[in-house]
RNA sequence: GGCGGCGUAGCUCAGCUGGUUAGAGCAGCGGAAUCAUAAUCCGCGGGUCGUCGGUUCGAGUCCGACCGCCGCUACCA
């Protein structure tokens, strides 16, 4: 059982989630529990990002203390990822102990095993008094900051301890283009490969007057820089530096949102190999959520809240709509409309309703007793479940999760198409053609019990509930169900109920 | 400024190395059916393939210019 670690971008604890960090979240699930389903042993890592500057500035706005501000935010985004159904493994913060004497452990590794590396040098650059913090090139407009136009920026030179990045370039460009680290999706992998071949500069990782951050190993006076010490928590959560990290250590993926493949494709891998550790062999850089063809900014959080989406036709629902319209290769778009447009055609219409007819007439017909197969299954739907099971597999293990839910559809709609043809309501009023409704029912049966498994990944809820409609104990448990196990899947004998309705429709006025 | 991507039916998009009447899903319209969440199934209409020019017997598909979006990157005021 191979071992498979993948981990989400932490989030900075500065504002509510929104449907972008919703997006990475449900698509990194995805990509776990199809993982699972494969037999993998998944290890999956999601967390916060705490020590940024903003955090004081928010913790200061509420009256509250640092701590007592990130362990609210904590909190309030794990609640959210409970109700999305996410199912991560751990769940870390930079803030804890943990972390802390993970990133000190690294910079130690480091400096043993390459002290070159590490060195102290000046830093000079613009300094805001507004933001705290040192402004480069798009932040300054006019000679001031973007967010303090009325403040000077006071030219500063402070003594930073600097990382030798720029000695890695070759080793980090050779392990992208030999594909030991794959950087994905392809035009991601691009952009990384051309930032390399740029060259690279030497980076500070240490910052004076940041008390609320990692002490700088060794300098009481300096904290680590807040990019330095958020990537090191997927090594933090694999235990480093005790022994044991090897179990999980390297990641198999991190996923992250195409706004910061620099930092996880060019300096992690290279702050790794400093340390003499094996660097991730993935990263997929997702795209955005936008907001009827715009960026989403504060306008658009407020024109739609993440609750408020949740609400709307339920979890299941929205983690569907996200992967399905939105995806998480390209940039796509969140609008009610196209929400309300898949939700009634393909989870209602195509899935549900199969799930509701093929029961119901199991039910009606053979008193809910799923049929043996007479004809042992040789029909046209089960070709076609045997084009999109081979579909499914092929575009999830490229983390191409659109695919997988298109082909979760496309099989229910050659089910829907099945049924039309072989009009079992038909066959139920001839006594004479009994073994072909059997034959009929057995399909659709099968057909149900492996969209239930298909399904897992982007509707969890929802896979449990039709699996659970399929017969009681002894039926095996649907978190033993293995991809593999659906070719052969055969519910004959099992007792099923009419399962209530999976996505209701609101009624719509004038109905 | 540098590098890169995109612009194809109302909407979201397929169209590999150029070749018969340019495709899919959704929406719309018509019909069939009745097991089902008034769900399903079948059929239909609809596009100067961003603009202009070029190469070619022939271009959505190659080349050039332009227009419009977008991404990454840059110690540019």
């Amino acid at each position: 059982m191979p071992k498979f670690y993948l981990t989400t971008a932490i989030d900075y604890s500065n504002g509510e989630p929104h449907l972008g960090h919703a997006l990475e979240k449900v698509g990194a699930d995805c990509i776990a529990r199809y993982h699972r389903l494969r037999g993998d042993d998944v290890h999956f890592l999601m967390g916060m990002d705490e020590h940024s500057q903003s955090v004081i500035q928010a913790a200061a706005r509420s009256g509250v203390t640092p701590q007592a501000w990130v362990d609210r935010m904590a909190d309030t985004f794990a609640a959210y990822w409970r109700r999305l159904g996410c199912s991560h493994d751990d769940w870390i913060r930079t803030t804890e102990p943990r972390h802390a004497r993970s990133v000190t452990a690294l910079l130690e590794r480091i400096r043993q095993r390459r002290p070159q590396d590490l060195f102290e040098a000046e830093y000079e650059g613009l300094y805001c008094t507004g933001c705290e913090e040192f402004k480069t090139g798009a932040q300054i407009v006019n000679g001031h900051c973007v967010e303090h136009p009325t403040l000077e920026l006071i030219p500063t030179r402070e003594r930073n301890h600097f990382f030798r990045l720029s000695a890695y370039r070759d080793a980090v460009l050779e392990r992208i283009r030999s594909g030991a680290l794959r950087v994905e999706p392809e035009i991601r992998r691009n952009e990384v490969v051309r930032l390399l071949e740029a060259g690279l500069q030497d980076i500070s990782i240490s910052r004076q007057r940041q008390p609320w951050g990692i002490p700088f190993p060794g300098d009481t006076q300096q904290t680590v820089y807040v990019w330095f010490d958020a990537l090191i928590n997927y090594l933090s959560a694999t235990g480093f530096p005790d022994p044991r990290f090897e179990r999980l250590w390297p990641a198999d993926l991190h996923v992250i949102g195409k706004g910061i493949t620099r930092f996880h494709c060019v300096i992690w891998p290279a702050m790794l190999l400093a340390a003499e550790l094996p660097p991730p062999r993935a990263v997929w850089a997702h795209g955005y959520v936008q907001w009827s063809g715009a960026k989403m900014s504060k306008t658009a959080g407020a024109a739609v809240s993440l609750g408020e989406a949740i609400d709307y036709h339920g979890a299941d629902a929205l983690r569907y709509f996200l992967l399905r319209e939105v995806g998480f290769e390209n940039d796509g778009d969140f609008t009610w409309e196209r929400f309300d447009a898949r939700y009634t055609s393909e989870l209602a219409d195509t899935l549900g309703n199969l799930v509701s007819r093929s029961l119901t007439m199991i039910a009606n017909y053979r008193g809910g007793v799923v049929p043996r197969d007479p004809c042992n299954y040789d029909t046209p739907l089960e070709r076609a479940a045997r084009g999109a099971l081979a579909a499914y597999a092929s575009g999830m293990d490229a983390n191409r999760v659109q695919e997988g839910a298109a082909q979760l559809v496309a099989l229910a709609g050659a089910a829907n198409r099945y049924v039309e043809e072989t009009a079992p309501y038909k066959l139920a009023k001839q006594p004479e053609r009994a073994a072909e409704l059997d034959s009929v029912l057995a399909n659709l049966a099968r057909t149900v019990g492996r969209l239930a498994v298909l399904a897992q990944p982007f509707l969890p809820t929802t896979a449990q509930t039709v699996w659970d409609t399929l017969g009681p104990p002894p039926s095996q448990p649907l978190a033993s169900v293995r991809l593999l196990d659906l070719n052969t899947l055969d519910l004959a004998g099992r007792q099923v109920r009419k399962p209530p309705i999976l996505f209701p429709k609101p009624r719509l006025p004038q109905g």
